[in-house]
DNA sequence: CCCTCAATAT
DNA sequence: GATATTGAGG
Protein backbone atom coordinates (compact mmCIF):
# COMPACT_ATOMS: atom_id res chain seq x y z
CA UNK A 1 0.00 0.00 0.00
CA UNK A 2 1.27 3.47 -1.01
CA UNK A 3 2.98 4.77 2.57
CA UNK A 4 2.09 7.64 3.65
CA UNK A 5 4.12 10.93 5.08
CA UNK A 6 3.04 10.49 8.37
CA UNK A 7 4.07 6.46 8.42
CA UNK A 8 7.63 7.34 6.93
CA UNK A 9 7.79 10.05 9.80
CA UNK A 10 7.57 7.30 11.76
CA UNK A 11 9.14 4.96 10.14
CA UNK A 12 12.52 4.15 12.66
CA UNK A 13 15.40 3.11 10.43
CA UNK A 14 13.72 3.97 6.93
CA UNK A 15 14.35 2.40 4.69
CA UNK A 16 15.03 -0.96 6.20
CA UNK A 17 11.96 -2.53 6.49
CA UNK A 18 11.08 -1.66 3.21
CA UNK A 19 8.46 -4.42 1.54
CA UNK A 20 9.02 -4.99 -1.52
CA UNK A 21 7.16 -7.29 -4.17
CA UNK A 22 9.48 -8.83 -6.41
CA UNK A 23 7.91 -10.13 -9.99
CA UNK A 24 9.63 -11.99 -12.37
CA UNK A 25 9.03 -15.37 -13.86
CA UNK A 26 12.71 -15.93 -13.61
CA UNK A 27 13.66 -17.57 -10.50
CA UNK A 28 16.87 -17.64 -10.76
CA UNK A 29 16.81 -14.16 -11.49
CA UNK A 30 14.24 -13.40 -8.76
CA UNK A 31 16.19 -14.88 -6.29
CA UNK A 32 19.16 -13.35 -6.84
CA UNK A 33 17.34 -9.94 -6.73
CA UNK A 34 15.69 -10.99 -3.20
CA UNK A 35 19.17 -11.43 -1.57
CA UNK A 36 20.16 -8.41 -2.85
CA UNK A 37 17.29 -6.26 -2.01
CA UNK A 38 17.82 -8.56 1.44
CA UNK A 39 21.38 -7.75 2.03
CA UNK A 40 19.85 -3.79 2.52
CA UNK A 41 17.47 -4.83 4.89
CA UNK A 42 14.66 -4.86 2.27
CA UNK A 43 11.56 -7.30 2.73
CA UNK A 44 11.46 -9.47 -0.09
CA UNK A 45 7.96 -10.99 -1.11
CA UNK A 46 8.39 -12.92 -4.58
CA UNK A 47 6.10 -13.56 -7.38
CA UNK A 48 7.29 -15.60 -9.87
CA UNK A 49 3.53 -15.43 -11.47
CA UNK A 50 2.04 -12.36 -12.24
CA UNK A 51 -1.45 -13.56 -11.79
CA UNK A 52 -0.58 -14.57 -7.57
CA UNK A 53 1.69 -11.33 -7.37
CA UNK A 54 -1.90 -9.14 -8.13
CA UNK A 55 -3.84 -10.88 -6.14
CA UNK A 56 -1.68 -10.42 -3.32
CA UNK A 57 -1.28 -6.65 -4.23
CA UNK A 58 -5.63 -6.27 -4.74
CA UNK A 59 -5.97 -8.52 -1.19
CA UNK A 60 -3.40 -7.21 0.95
CA UNK A 61 -1.93 -3.74 -0.22
CA UNK A 62 -0.82 -3.09 2.92
CA UNK A 63 1.70 -5.36 2.53
CA UNK A 64 3.63 -3.79 0.08
CA UNK A 65 5.52 -0.22 -0.80
CA UNK A 66 7.22 -0.61 -3.68
CA UNK A 67 7.25 -3.15 -6.63
CA UNK A 68 9.63 -4.41 -8.80
CA UNK A 69 8.50 -6.03 -11.89
CA UNK A 70 10.37 -7.56 -14.55
CA UNK A 71 9.05 -7.31 -18.24
CA UNK A 72 9.60 -10.09 -20.70
CA UNK A 73 9.46 -10.57 -24.16
CA UNK A 74 7.26 -12.82 -24.27
CA UNK A 75 5.35 -11.40 -20.85
CA UNK A 76 5.00 -7.73 -21.46
CA UNK A 77 1.18 -7.60 -21.02
CA UNK A 78 1.42 -9.21 -17.69
CA UNK A 79 3.47 -6.88 -16.85
CA UNK A 80 1.77 -3.67 -17.71
CA UNK A 81 -1.79 -5.29 -16.40
CA UNK A 82 0.35 -5.35 -13.53
CA UNK A 83 1.17 -1.61 -13.67
CA UNK A 84 -2.66 -0.74 -14.50
CA UNK A 85 -3.95 -2.82 -11.62
CA UNK A 86 -1.17 -1.44 -8.77
CA UNK A 87 -1.51 1.92 -9.39
CA UNK A 88 -1.20 2.75 -6.06
CA UNK A 89 2.13 0.93 -5.61
CA UNK A 90 5.22 2.80 -6.82
CA UNK A 91 6.18 0.00 -9.66
CA UNK A 92 10.23 -0.12 -10.95
CA UNK A 93 9.94 -1.91 -13.90
CA UNK A 94 13.37 -3.85 -14.89
CA UNK A 95 14.08 -5.78 -18.08
CA UNK A 96 16.77 -7.26 -20.08
CA UNK A 97 15.31 -5.66 -23.47
CA UNK A 98 16.38 -2.47 -23.96
CA UNK A 99 13.25 -1.02 -25.94
CA UNK A 100 12.49 2.51 -25.90
CA UNK A 101 8.98 1.96 -26.55
CA UNK A 102 8.86 -0.64 -24.07
CA UNK A 103 9.86 1.83 -21.20
CA UNK A 104 7.49 4.59 -22.69
CA UNK A 105 4.77 2.40 -22.11
CA UNK A 106 5.88 1.41 -18.70
CA UNK A 107 6.36 4.56 -17.45
CA UNK A 108 3.33 6.17 -19.27
CA UNK A 109 1.16 3.86 -17.83
CA UNK A 110 3.06 4.66 -14.15
CA UNK A 111 5.65 3.07 -13.50
CA UNK A 112 7.86 5.28 -11.46
CA UNK A 113 11.09 3.92 -12.99
CA UNK A 114 12.59 1.43 -15.58
CA UNK A 115 15.83 0.10 -14.89
CA UNK A 116 17.82 -2.21 -16.82
CA UNK A 117 18.77 -5.09 -16.12
CA UNK A 118 21.07 -6.12 -14.09
CA UNK A 119 20.11 -4.93 -11.41
CA UNK A 120 23.39 -3.74 -9.24
CA UNK A 121 23.19 -2.90 -5.19
CA UNK A 122 23.19 0.73 -6.50
CA UNK A 123 20.23 0.56 -9.10
CA UNK A 124 18.51 -1.22 -6.21
CA UNK A 125 19.41 1.16 -3.09
CA UNK A 126 17.93 4.05 -3.59
CA UNK A 127 14.48 2.29 -4.78
CA UNK A 128 12.42 3.65 -1.56
CA UNK A 129 13.10 7.34 -2.91
CA UNK A 130 9.86 6.52 -5.05
CA UNK A 131 7.94 5.58 -1.82
CA UNK A 132 9.07 8.61 -0.09
CA UNK A 133 7.87 10.27 -3.60
CA UNK A 134 4.55 8.77 -3.38
CA UNK A 135 3.89 9.39 0.15
CA UNK A 136 4.28 13.22 -0.32
CA UNK A 137 3.04 13.64 -3.60
CA UNK A 138 -0.46 11.75 -1.87
CA UNK A 139 -0.41 13.73 1.31
CA UNK A 140 -0.43 16.59 -1.08
CA UNK A 141 -3.31 15.56 -2.85
CA UNK A 142 -5.74 14.30 0.09
CA UNK A 143 -5.01 17.07 2.83
CA UNK A 144 -6.41 19.97 2.77
CA UNK A 145 -3.67 22.03 3.76
CA UNK A 146 -1.27 20.07 1.99
CA UNK A 147 2.35 21.32 2.41
CA UNK A 148 2.43 21.65 6.01
CA UNK A 149 2.28 18.19 6.78
CA UNK A 150 4.92 17.59 4.20
CA UNK A 151 6.78 19.91 5.69
CA UNK A 152 6.53 18.62 8.72
CA UNK A 153 7.28 15.14 7.72
CA UNK A 154 9.99 15.78 6.11
CA UNK A 155 11.11 17.89 9.77
CA UNK A 156 10.35 15.07 11.46
CA UNK A 157 11.98 12.77 9.33
CA UNK A 158 15.14 14.58 9.15
CA UNK A 159 15.43 14.43 12.98
CA UNK A 160 15.16 10.71 12.63
CA UNK A 161 17.95 10.38 10.55
CA UNK A 162 19.93 12.84 12.33
CA UNK A 163 19.12 11.78 15.62
CA UNK A 164 19.25 15.29 16.93
CA UNK A 165 16.13 16.09 19.30
CA UNK A 166 16.77 20.10 18.23
CA UNK A 167 16.20 21.25 14.99
CA UNK A 168 19.20 21.63 13.11
CA UNK A 169 20.31 24.83 12.29
CA UNK A 170 20.01 24.02 8.77
CA UNK A 171 17.13 25.66 8.42
CA UNK A 172 14.74 22.96 8.09
CA UNK A 173 11.95 24.11 6.64
CA UNK A 174 13.64 25.49 3.89
CA UNK A 175 15.46 22.29 2.74
CA UNK A 176 14.51 20.85 -0.03
CA UNK A 177 13.58 17.46 -0.80
CA UNK A 178 16.33 16.85 -2.57
CA UNK A 179 18.62 17.44 0.23
CA UNK A 180 16.63 15.93 2.34
CA UNK A 181 17.12 12.67 0.31
CA UNK A 182 20.37 12.89 0.76
CA UNK A 183 20.34 13.85 4.62
CA UNK A 184 18.66 10.60 4.60
CA UNK A 185 20.11 8.33 1.91
CA UNK A 186 22.73 6.35 3.92
CA UNK A 187 25.07 6.27 1.16
CA UNK A 188 24.75 9.18 -1.66
CA UNK A 189 27.49 7.28 -3.77
CA UNK A 190 28.78 8.75 -6.85
CA UNK A 191 29.12 5.15 -8.63
CA UNK A 192 24.96 4.98 -8.67
CA UNK A 193 24.90 8.64 -10.48
CA UNK A 194 25.91 6.85 -13.46
CA UNK A 195 23.95 4.21 -13.87
CA UNK A 196 20.44 5.25 -12.60
CA UNK A 197 20.01 7.24 -9.09
CA UNK A 198 17.02 5.77 -8.48
CA UNK A 199 14.13 8.94 -8.24
CA UNK A 200 15.86 10.51 -10.72
CA UNK A 201 15.37 14.35 -10.96
CA UNK A 202 13.30 13.84 -13.89
CA UNK A 203 10.48 11.95 -11.69
CA UNK A 204 10.72 13.93 -8.78
CA UNK A 205 9.94 17.28 -10.94
CA UNK A 206 7.29 15.26 -12.69
CA UNK A 207 5.28 15.05 -9.39
CA UNK A 208 5.92 18.64 -8.87
CA UNK A 209 4.76 19.35 -12.21
CA UNK A 210 1.86 17.09 -11.67
CA UNK A 211 0.80 18.09 -8.32
CA UNK A 212 1.83 21.27 -9.12
CA UNK A 213 -0.09 23.46 -6.70
CA UNK A 214 0.25 20.91 -3.83
CA UNK A 215 4.19 20.38 -4.56
CA UNK A 216 4.50 23.91 -3.96
CA UNK A 217 6.74 23.49 -0.87
CA UNK A 218 8.93 21.18 -3.32
CA UNK A 219 9.27 23.63 -5.77
CA UNK A 220 9.88 26.28 -4.05
CA UNK A 221 12.57 24.63 -2.04
CA UNK A 222 14.09 23.56 -4.76
CA UNK A 223 14.02 27.43 -5.43
CA UNK A 224 15.63 28.06 -2.38
CA UNK A 225 18.04 25.32 -2.82
CA UNK A 226 19.28 26.86 -5.75
CA UNK A 227 19.11 30.60 -3.92
CA UNK A 228 21.07 29.21 -1.15
CA UNK A 229 23.61 28.01 -3.34
CA UNK A 230 24.50 30.98 -4.90
CA UNK A 231 24.61 32.99 -1.60
CA UNK A 232 26.66 30.20 -0.20
CA UNK A 233 29.47 31.51 -3.05
CA UNK A 234 28.40 34.91 -2.58
CA UNK A 235 30.41 37.07 -0.27
CA UNK A 236 27.84 38.78 1.50
CA UNK A 237 26.22 35.33 2.67
CA UNK A 238 26.84 35.60 6.08
CA UNK A 239 24.14 37.82 6.84
CA UNK A 240 21.75 36.73 4.49
CA UNK A 241 21.64 33.44 4.95
CA UNK A 242 21.98 33.62 8.49
CA UNK A 243 19.23 35.36 8.60
CA UNK A 244 17.39 33.44 6.75
CA UNK A 245 17.47 30.68 8.34
CA UNK A 246 17.27 32.44 11.82
CA UNK A 247 13.81 33.81 9.87
CA UNK A 248 12.69 30.73 8.65
CA UNK A 249 13.62 28.24 11.37
CA UNK A 250 11.28 30.19 13.90
CA UNK A 251 7.69 29.41 12.23
CA UNK A 252 8.98 25.46 11.46
CA UNK A 253 6.22 23.84 13.37
CA UNK A 254 4.26 26.73 13.35
CA UNK A 255 0.78 26.52 11.12
CA UNK A 256 2.24 28.03 8.34
CA UNK A 257 -0.48 30.67 7.60
CA UNK A 258 -0.67 32.52 3.91
CA UNK A 259 1.34 29.67 2.67
CA UNK A 260 2.27 31.70 -0.82
CA UNK A 261 2.89 34.41 1.15
CA UNK A 262 5.42 33.24 3.58
CA UNK A 263 7.18 31.41 0.77
CA UNK A 264 7.91 34.33 -1.28
CA UNK A 265 8.77 36.07 1.21
CA UNK A 266 11.28 33.53 2.14
CA UNK A 267 12.54 33.06 -1.22
CA UNK A 268 12.64 36.96 -1.37
CA UNK A 269 14.89 37.14 1.81
CA UNK A 270 17.15 34.38 0.32
CA UNK A 271 17.70 35.80 -3.06
CA UNK A 272 16.30 39.09 -3.87
CA UNK A 273 16.68 38.86 -7.38
CA UNK A 274 14.40 35.58 -7.84
CA UNK A 275 12.47 36.12 -5.46
CA UNK A 276 11.59 39.47 -7.45
CA UNK A 277 11.48 38.44 -10.64
CA UNK A 278 8.89 35.96 -10.07
CA UNK A 279 6.77 38.29 -8.39
CA UNK A 280 6.84 40.68 -11.20
CA UNK A 281 6.27 38.04 -13.44
CA UNK A 282 3.39 37.41 -11.71
CA UNK A 283 2.41 40.92 -10.32
CA UNK A 284 2.81 41.79 -14.39
CA UNK A 285 0.05 39.84 -15.78
CA UNK A 286 -2.92 41.79 -13.52
CA UNK A 287 -0.57 44.78 -14.10
CA UNK A 288 -0.56 45.28 -17.72
CA UNK A 289 -2.20 48.21 -17.67
CA UNK A 290 -3.93 49.92 -20.88
CA UNK A 291 -1.22 52.82 -21.79
CA UNK A 292 -1.68 56.19 -21.05
CA UNK A 293 -3.21 55.98 -17.52
CA UNK A 294 -0.68 53.84 -16.21
CA UNK A 295 0.93 56.85 -14.87
CA UNK A 296 -0.97 55.91 -11.59
CA UNK A 297 1.31 53.94 -9.39
CA UNK A 298 0.64 50.32 -9.51
CA UNK A 299 1.26 49.43 -5.96
CA UNK A 300 1.51 45.74 -7.22
CA UNK A 301 4.10 46.26 -9.14
CA UNK A 302 6.30 47.23 -6.36
CA UNK A 303 6.08 44.32 -4.23
CA UNK A 304 8.95 42.46 -6.01
CA UNK A 305 11.39 45.08 -4.80
CA UNK A 306 11.50 44.48 -1.75
CA UNK A 307 8.60 45.64 0.36
CA UNK A 308 8.13 42.28 1.12
CA UNK A 309 9.76 41.60 4.10
CA UNK A 310 8.29 43.89 6.57
CA UNK A 311 10.06 41.83 8.98
CA UNK A 312 13.24 43.35 10.08
CA UNK A 313 16.52 43.76 9.92
CA UNK A 314 19.20 43.48 7.68
CA UNK A 315 18.36 42.52 4.82
CA UNK A 316 20.27 42.74 2.17
CA UNK A 317 19.91 44.94 -0.50
CA UNK A 318 17.99 43.80 -3.03
CA UNK A 319 19.00 44.08 -6.28
CA UNK A 320 16.09 46.16 -8.11
CA UNK A 321 15.50 44.87 -11.94
CA UNK A 322 13.96 47.48 -14.08
CA UNK A 323 11.39 45.35 -15.97
CA UNK A 324 9.61 46.57 -18.60
CA UNK A 325 6.64 47.58 -16.42
CA UNK A 326 8.97 49.44 -14.45
CA UNK A 327 10.93 51.10 -16.87
CA UNK A 328 7.48 52.15 -18.46
CA UNK A 329 6.88 54.17 -15.47
CA UNK A 330 10.20 55.57 -15.22
CA UNK A 331 9.80 56.96 -18.78
CA UNK A 332 6.58 58.15 -17.99
CA UNK A 333 7.82 60.08 -15.12
CA UNK A 334 10.73 61.27 -17.19
CA UNK A 335 8.50 62.60 -19.70
CA UNK A 336 6.34 63.84 -17.58
CA UNK A 337 9.00 65.98 -15.73
CA UNK A 338 10.87 66.71 -18.88
CA UNK A 339 14.48 65.97 -19.44
CA UNK A 340 15.99 68.70 -17.68
CA UNK A 341 14.00 68.83 -14.72
CA UNK A 342 13.90 64.88 -14.78
CA UNK A 343 16.20 64.53 -11.18
CA UNK A 344 15.73 61.18 -9.19
CA UNK A 345 14.40 62.45 -6.66
CA UNK A 346 11.18 63.87 -8.74
CA UNK A 347 11.25 60.70 -10.82
CA UNK A 348 10.87 58.37 -7.84
CA UNK A 349 7.87 60.48 -6.48
CA UNK A 350 5.93 60.57 -10.11
CA UNK A 351 6.84 56.55 -10.06
CA UNK A 352 4.79 56.17 -6.85
CA UNK A 353 7.10 53.26 -6.85
CA UNK A 354 6.92 51.88 -2.89
CA UNK A 355 10.44 50.31 -2.33
CA UNK A 356 12.35 51.77 -4.83
CA UNK A 357 15.05 53.96 -3.81
CA UNK A 358 16.15 57.48 -5.10
CA UNK A 359 19.70 55.58 -5.64
CA UNK A 360 18.06 53.19 -7.82
CA UNK A 361 16.30 55.97 -9.92
CA UNK A 362 19.40 57.87 -10.34
CA UNK A 363 21.15 54.79 -11.15
CA UNK A 364 18.38 53.87 -13.83
CA UNK A 365 18.61 57.71 -15.13
CA UNK A 366 22.13 57.58 -15.42
CA UNK A 367 21.96 54.50 -17.78
CA UNK A 368 19.36 56.47 -19.15
CA UNK A 369 21.16 59.62 -20.38
CA UNK A 370 23.58 57.17 -21.32
CA UNK A 371 21.85 55.76 -23.85
CA UNK A 372 20.04 58.98 -25.24
CA UNK A 373 23.26 60.48 -25.83
CA UNK A 374 25.14 58.10 -26.79
CA UNK A 375 21.98 56.36 -29.46
CA UNK A 376 20.58 59.40 -30.05
CA UNK A 377 22.76 61.66 -32.08
CA UNK A 378 23.57 59.15 -34.70
CA UNK A 379 20.23 58.33 -34.64
CA UNK A 380 19.21 62.10 -35.33
CA UNK A 381 22.54 62.98 -37.59
CA UNK A 382 21.90 59.90 -40.08
CA UNK A 383 18.04 61.76 -40.35
CA UNK A 384 18.83 64.80 -40.00
CA UNK A 385 22.12 65.22 -41.38
CA UNK A 386 21.45 69.32 -42.48
CA UNK A 387 18.58 70.06 -39.73
CA UNK A 388 21.49 71.36 -37.14
CA UNK A 389 18.60 74.00 -36.13
CA UNK A 390 16.55 71.26 -34.66
CA UNK A 391 18.60 70.58 -31.47
CA UNK A 392 17.97 73.45 -29.29
CA UNK A 393 18.64 71.48 -25.90
CA UNK A 394 21.63 69.15 -26.43
CA UNK A 395 19.22 66.80 -27.01
CA UNK A 396 18.60 66.19 -30.80
CA UNK A 397 14.96 65.21 -30.34
CA UNK A 398 12.71 66.48 -32.92
CA UNK A 399 10.06 68.28 -31.43
CA UNK A 400 7.60 66.01 -33.37
CA UNK A 401 7.32 62.87 -32.45
CA UNK A 402 4.26 62.19 -33.06
CA UNK A 403 3.45 58.88 -35.25
CA UNK A 404 1.31 58.67 -38.42
CA UNK A 405 -1.15 56.27 -37.87
CA UNK A 406 0.14 52.46 -38.05
CA UNK A 407 -0.72 52.40 -41.80
CA UNK A 408 0.82 55.34 -43.02
CA UNK A 409 4.26 54.67 -41.02
CA UNK A 410 6.08 54.71 -44.54
CA UNK A 411 5.98 58.41 -44.15
CA UNK A 412 7.15 58.61 -40.75
CA UNK A 413 10.69 60.55 -40.66
CA UNK A 414 11.26 59.52 -37.67
CA UNK A 415 12.27 56.02 -36.41
CA UNK A 416 12.70 54.71 -32.89
CA UNK A 417 14.10 57.24 -30.39
CA UNK A 418 15.15 54.98 -27.92
CA UNK A 419 17.06 52.24 -30.17
CA UNK A 420 18.73 50.85 -27.23
CA UNK A 421 16.15 51.11 -25.26
CA UNK A 422 13.32 50.47 -27.08
CA UNK A 423 12.30 47.00 -27.64
CA UNK A 424 14.01 44.42 -29.70
CA UNK A 425 12.27 44.58 -33.17
CA UNK A 426 10.32 41.35 -31.98
CA UNK A 427 8.26 42.12 -28.74
CA UNK A 428 8.68 38.39 -28.22
CA UNK A 429 11.87 38.08 -27.74
CA UNK A 430 12.98 40.36 -25.49
CA UNK A 431 14.22 40.42 -22.51
CA UNK A 432 16.03 43.53 -22.20
CA UNK A 433 16.94 44.01 -18.69
CA UNK A 434 16.00 40.69 -17.06
CA UNK A 435 19.42 38.56 -16.61
CA UNK A 436 18.91 35.53 -18.37
CA UNK A 437 17.54 34.31 -15.26
CA UNK A 438 14.20 35.96 -15.61
CA UNK A 439 11.27 34.11 -16.71
CA UNK A 440 10.09 35.29 -19.86
CA UNK A 441 8.23 38.11 -20.07
CA UNK A 442 4.93 37.84 -21.14
CA UNK A 443 5.76 38.86 -24.49
CA UNK A 444 2.68 40.93 -25.31
CA UNK A 445 2.24 43.37 -22.85
CA UNK A 446 5.79 43.67 -21.67
CA UNK A 447 6.43 46.42 -24.26
CA UNK A 448 3.90 49.15 -24.47
CA UNK A 449 6.64 51.69 -24.53
CA UNK A 450 8.07 49.92 -27.45
CA UNK A 451 7.80 52.38 -30.39
CA UNK A 452 6.24 50.39 -33.11
CA UNK A 453 4.10 52.79 -35.51
CA UNK A 454 1.27 52.13 -33.09
CA UNK A 455 -0.26 55.19 -31.23
CA UNK A 456 0.37 53.78 -28.22
CA UNK A 457 3.88 53.03 -28.98
CA UNK A 458 4.29 56.88 -28.88
CA UNK A 459 3.12 56.94 -25.48
CA UNK A 460 6.03 54.77 -23.64
CA UNK A 461 8.51 54.67 -26.87
CA UNK A 462 8.88 58.41 -28.17
CA UNK A 463 8.71 60.46 -25.15
CA UNK A 464 9.15 64.10 -26.14
CA UNK A 465 12.02 66.01 -25.51
CA UNK A 466 10.58 69.21 -24.40
CA UNK A 467 11.58 72.68 -26.02
CA UNK A 468 13.72 74.62 -23.46
CA UNK A 469 10.83 76.82 -22.81
CA UNK A 470 7.84 76.42 -22.20
CA UNK A 471 7.31 72.65 -23.64
CA UNK A 472 4.48 70.39 -23.59
CA UNK A 473 4.99 67.49 -21.08
CA UNK A 474 4.07 64.24 -23.23
CA UNK A 475 0.31 63.64 -23.99
CA UNK A 476 -1.08 62.60 -20.10
CA UNK A 477 -4.47 61.37 -19.56
CA UNK A 478 -4.96 61.64 -16.20
CA UNK A 479 -3.89 65.83 -16.85
CA UNK A 480 -2.81 65.83 -13.34
CA UNK A 481 0.45 66.97 -13.33
CA UNK A 482 -0.11 68.42 -17.02
CA UNK A 483 1.54 72.01 -17.26
CA UNK A 484 2.02 73.08 -20.65
CA UNK A 485 2.77 76.15 -20.69
CA UNK A 486 2.92 77.09 -24.57
CA UNK A 487 -1.05 77.44 -26.09
CA UNK A 488 -3.30 76.63 -23.60
CA UNK A 489 -5.01 79.13 -25.25
CA UNK A 490 -5.05 78.26 -28.88
CA UNK A 491 -8.90 78.60 -30.37
CA UNK A 492 -8.62 75.87 -32.49
CA UNK A 493 -8.29 73.10 -30.35
CA UNK A 494 -5.56 71.86 -32.22
CA UNK A 495 -1.67 72.34 -30.81
CA UNK A 496 -0.09 75.15 -32.84
CA UNK A 497 2.65 74.46 -31.36
CA UNK A 498 5.09 77.42 -31.83
CA UNK A 499 7.54 75.10 -33.93
CA UNK A 500 8.89 77.39 -36.68
CA UNK A 501 10.27 75.02 -38.75
CA UNK A 502 9.85 71.34 -38.99
CA UNK A 503 10.96 68.95 -40.88
CA UNK A 504 7.71 67.35 -42.74
CA UNK A 505 5.03 69.51 -42.14
CA UNK A 506 2.85 67.26 -44.31
CA UNK A 507 3.24 64.54 -41.74
CA UNK A 508 2.52 66.73 -38.73
CA UNK A 509 -0.89 67.79 -40.79
CA UNK A 510 -1.45 64.19 -41.27
CA UNK A 511 -0.84 63.47 -37.36
CA UNK A 512 -3.05 66.20 -36.42
CA UNK A 513 -5.76 65.25 -39.12
CA UNK A 514 -5.19 61.53 -38.04
CA UNK A 515 -5.65 62.77 -34.18
CA UNK A 516 -9.03 64.55 -35.35
CA UNK A 517 -10.56 62.43 -36.99
CA UNK A 518 -10.19 59.94 -34.54
CA UNK A 519 -10.61 61.29 -30.99
CA UNK A 520 -10.95 58.01 -29.20
CA UNK A 521 -7.19 56.93 -29.94
CA UNK A 522 -5.16 58.46 -27.58
CA UNK A 523 -3.25 61.44 -28.75
CA UNK A 524 0.16 60.78 -30.57
CA UNK A 525 3.47 62.43 -28.77
CA UNK A 526 3.80 66.40 -28.95
CA UNK A 527 -0.02 66.86 -29.74
CA UNK A 528 -1.61 67.48 -26.35
CA UNK A 529 -5.09 67.26 -25.61
CA UNK A 530 -6.85 70.22 -26.18
CA UNK A 531 -7.75 72.35 -22.92
CA UNK A 532 -10.61 72.76 -21.39
CA UNK A 533 -11.01 76.50 -22.11
CA UNK A 534 -9.60 76.03 -25.80
CA UNK A 535 -12.93 73.13 -26.21
CA UNK A 536 -15.16 75.18 -24.41
CA UNK A 537 -13.91 78.06 -26.87
CA UNK A 538 -14.14 76.80 -30.02
CA UNK A 539 -17.57 75.11 -28.91
CA UNK A 540 -19.00 78.39 -28.36
CA UNK A 541 -17.63 79.55 -31.56
CA UNK A 542 -19.60 76.82 -33.09
CA UNK A 543 -22.43 78.02 -31.51
CA UNK A 544 -22.44 75.03 -29.16
CA UNK A 545 -23.03 76.68 -25.68
CA UNK A 546 -24.40 73.82 -23.70
CA UNK A 547 -21.77 71.54 -22.43
CA UNK A 548 -22.95 67.82 -21.35
CA UNK A 549 -21.68 67.89 -17.63
CA UNK A 550 -19.13 65.14 -17.61
CA UNK A 551 -17.14 67.52 -20.10
CA UNK A 552 -16.66 70.24 -17.35
CA UNK A 553 -15.67 66.93 -14.85
CA UNK A 554 -12.84 66.25 -17.07
CA UNK A 555 -10.35 68.76 -16.77
CA UNK A 556 -7.84 68.79 -18.53
CA UNK A 557 -5.63 71.44 -16.37
C1' DC B 1 20.96 66.65 1.23
C1' DC B 2 20.77 65.72 -3.45
C1' DC B 3 22.69 65.00 -7.96
C1' DT B 4 26.05 63.25 -11.09
C1' DC B 5 29.71 60.66 -12.43
C1' DA B 6 32.99 56.99 -11.96
C1' DA B 7 34.31 52.76 -9.98
C1' DT B 8 32.98 48.43 -8.67
C1' DA B 9 30.28 44.27 -8.40
C1' DT B 10 27.23 40.77 -10.38
C1' DG C 1 29.41 43.26 -21.98
C1' DA C 2 25.48 44.94 -19.85
C1' DT C 3 23.30 46.26 -15.81
C1' DA C 4 22.88 47.51 -10.97
C1' DT C 5 25.09 49.17 -6.72
C1' DT C 6 28.39 51.76 -4.19
C1' DG C 7 31.16 55.61 -3.39
C1' DA C 8 33.29 60.14 -4.15
C1' DG C 9 32.89 64.78 -5.43
C1' DG C 10 30.33 68.95 -6.52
Amino acid sequence: MVCTADDLSAWKDFPKGLKVLLLDEDSNSAAELKSKLEAMDYIVYTFCDENEALLAVSSRPESFHVAIVEVSIDNNNGSFKFLETAKDLPTIMTSNIHCISTMMKCIALGAVEFLRKPLSEEKLRNIWQHVVHKAFSAAGKDISEPLKPVKESLVSMLHLQLESGEPKNEGLDKTEDASVIHEIDPEPSTASDKYSAPSTPQLEQGGRFLADGDCQDLTNCSTEKESCEQDGESKSVETTSDNTIAEVTAPVGQPLGPREATVKEEADLVDGTKGESTMYSQTQNGVNNKDSDAVAANPDIVSGIHSSCPNKANRKKMKVDWTPELHKKFVQAVDQLGIDQAIPSRILELMKVEGLTRHNVASHLQKYRMHRRHILPKEDDRRWPQRDHMQRSCYPHKPIMAFPPRYSNHVVPVGPPYPMWGPPPHPSSIQMWGSHSYPPWQPTESWHWMPYPGVHADAWGCPVMPPPLGYCSTFNQNGSTFHCSGTVDNRSGMPQNSVEHQPAEEVVDKVVKEAISKPWLPLPLGLKPPSTDSVLAELSRQGISTIPPHINGRNLT
